[in-house]
DNA sequence: ATGGTAGCCGCGCTA
């Protein structure tokens, strides 16, 4: 079974990319992150024509969270318990389409679009490490419940656990920026001592191994990029994982998200 | 060249 996490960044205006794709990467189920439209504009037919079940998750034209699979779709669970909302200033907070789960061959997928957290001290980073540490309890209870249940959390992090994770560690502390800092690694620590483990990056052995760059500042043609996207799964799931790659071809090209997609290969 | 792309219920906001 092959399971693939992609931050698509707009489903509708990937979506001739997103079909080909399917077909040329083969993947059994597909977790797909920043749809950034509501279910009554998201391309259904597309996924039933190439033989998928799809569920959606989505409010607006921000976020947006979906899983597609060819070998079941079960248990749709759209967003986690508690999952904690967002409102600028403090106020009106809303719930964020940023997470989707779904058993699919008895594997419990989430599809996870964590915030980005914007600016070091932006409220919005304060979001960010709470819903973490939301996602987290639960995700810890999930494996108390059951020592053996095969959970993958899959998605976009928006976080780059090491160094070597990012072109230039240098130009991102020059600059304070995000996705690199301590409380969000020690975020992403939490859920690996909590016993979910990057199963992508063993397979995919860096520097220079990216699932994202830039629009801005032509990234991806500088090789600039940063390892955001991946999969952490439970023990009895990462027993299974017999390899796992990045797409970096997806990248390329005019109408390319700004991520590539990231596969898991299970035996 | 002190920048610059891409997407959306777009003319600002999010990434």
């Amino acid at each position: 079974m092959r399971i693939a996490t992609w931050n698509v960044n707009s489903m509708r205006a990937r979506a001739d990319r997103v079909e080909a794709w399917l077909e040329k990467s083969d993947v059994d189920v597909l977790a797909i992150q920043e749809t950034k439209c509501k279910d009554e504009n998201f391309p259904w037919e597309l996924f039933e024509r190439n033989g998928y079940e799809v569920a959606h998750f989505g409010f607006s034209q921000w976020n947006g969270v979906a899983i597609a699979s060819r070998v079941g779709l079960t248990e749709v669970e759209r967003a986690f318990p508690d999952q904690p909302a967002f409102g600028k200033n403090g106020k009106d907070p809303v719930e964020e389409a940023r997470a989707i789960g779904a058993t699919c061959n008895g594997v419990r997928l989430w599809s996870l679009y964590v915030p980005n957290g914007r600016s070091r001290h932006d409220e919005h980073m304060e979001y960010k490490l709470r819903w973490l540490r939301q996602l987290r309890e639960h995700a810890q209870s999930w494996l108390a419940e059951d020592p053996h249940a095969q959970i993958a959390l899959a998605g976009d992090w928006n976080i780059a656990p090491e160094d070597d994770d990012v072109w230039d560690i240098d130009f991102f502390e020059r600059n304070q920026l995000t996705h690199v800092t301590a409380a969000e690694r020690e975020a992403f620590q939490e859920f690996v001592q909590a016993g979910f483990t990057d199963v992508v990056r063993p397979h995919t052995p860096g520097p220079g191994v990216y699932t994202f760059w830039e629009y801005t500042s032509l990234r991806f043609q500088k090789r600039q990029g940063m390892r955001i996207d991946c999969h952490l799964a439970s023990p009895a799931l990462a027993a299974r994982v017999r390899h796992a790659y990045v797409d970096k071809d997806e990248r390329r090209g005019k109408g390319a998200s700004d991520h590539a997609p990231v596969v898991i290969e299970l035996s």
